[in-house]
DNA sequence: ATTATACGAAACCAAATGGTTTCATGTCAA
DNA sequence: TTGACATGAAACCATTTGGTTTCGTATAAT
């Protein structure tokens, strides 16, 4: 009942570069923190932090190995990063319907003057 | 030369509710900025600074009318989040490839103590 | 000419963010 | 058991962020 409610959503999680690089590098590795961290110019307890937050937005899993953590990416949530994005790639599929709600807008003010 | 260096990437812009929120109001309408603060619960000097926001990040573009700012959705941007998530696209289509990542990440290390 | 409207700029503020260092704890190795 | 390693928690800090209010200025309307 009464969810967690994560703190970070999908989209909060992806607008931090850090964050994104981790996504990239646990796309094909399983890795443990102190690893991880070795590939930022950062404190390992700030890499923690990111994948913290990853991990609330549901886009990376952990799984304690003995006395490591290992983070793996779980994709899943960019699903709805994907139906976000659907709802606007036909603007850009055809710029046709751009221009003519540019035009259609333009000219609704200039005739009511 | 020297790109003013935008200061917002779409990943950032994206980020914040109330600018999705903006991007989705004018997707239909090109809207002046009184108009467009009428439907948020803030003050209109705040979705003025979220409209930078997403002008500098280049998903909103504004034109001058007489003494207003007209505002309207561009969403060439978003082919560049587009792009970034076909990267992970794979991976949720199968998911036979995440588990398959899993499995042989596990074994090489329990194979290995 | 005067007033009202639309807006941006500036100064300000509280809270969130991204980072640090230090400390405590659990687990592995000698 | 003693020491090293892996990690999270906590306290702290500077900067950024998201919001406010106030003021200035350009344009439109009377």
């Amino acid at each position: 009942m009464t969810q967690p409610l994560p703190k970070y959503d999908v989209f909060q999680a992806i607008a931090d570069p850090t964050r994104r690089q981790l996504l990239q590098l646990l796309t094909d590795q399983e890795m443990p923190v102190t690893v991880i961290s070795g590939h930022f110019p950062m404190s390992r307890t700030a890499v923690s932090k990111h994948l913290r937050v990853l991990a609330e937005a549901g886009l990376v899993k952990e799984r304690k190995v003995g006395r490591e953590t290992r983070y793996r990416l779980d994709p899943e949530p960019l699903r709805e990063l994907k139906r976000w994005l659907a709802y606007y790639e036909r603007y850009w599929e055809n710029k046709l319907s751009m221009l003519k709600h540019y035009v259609e807008s333009d000219e609704s003010d200039e005739t009511t003057s």
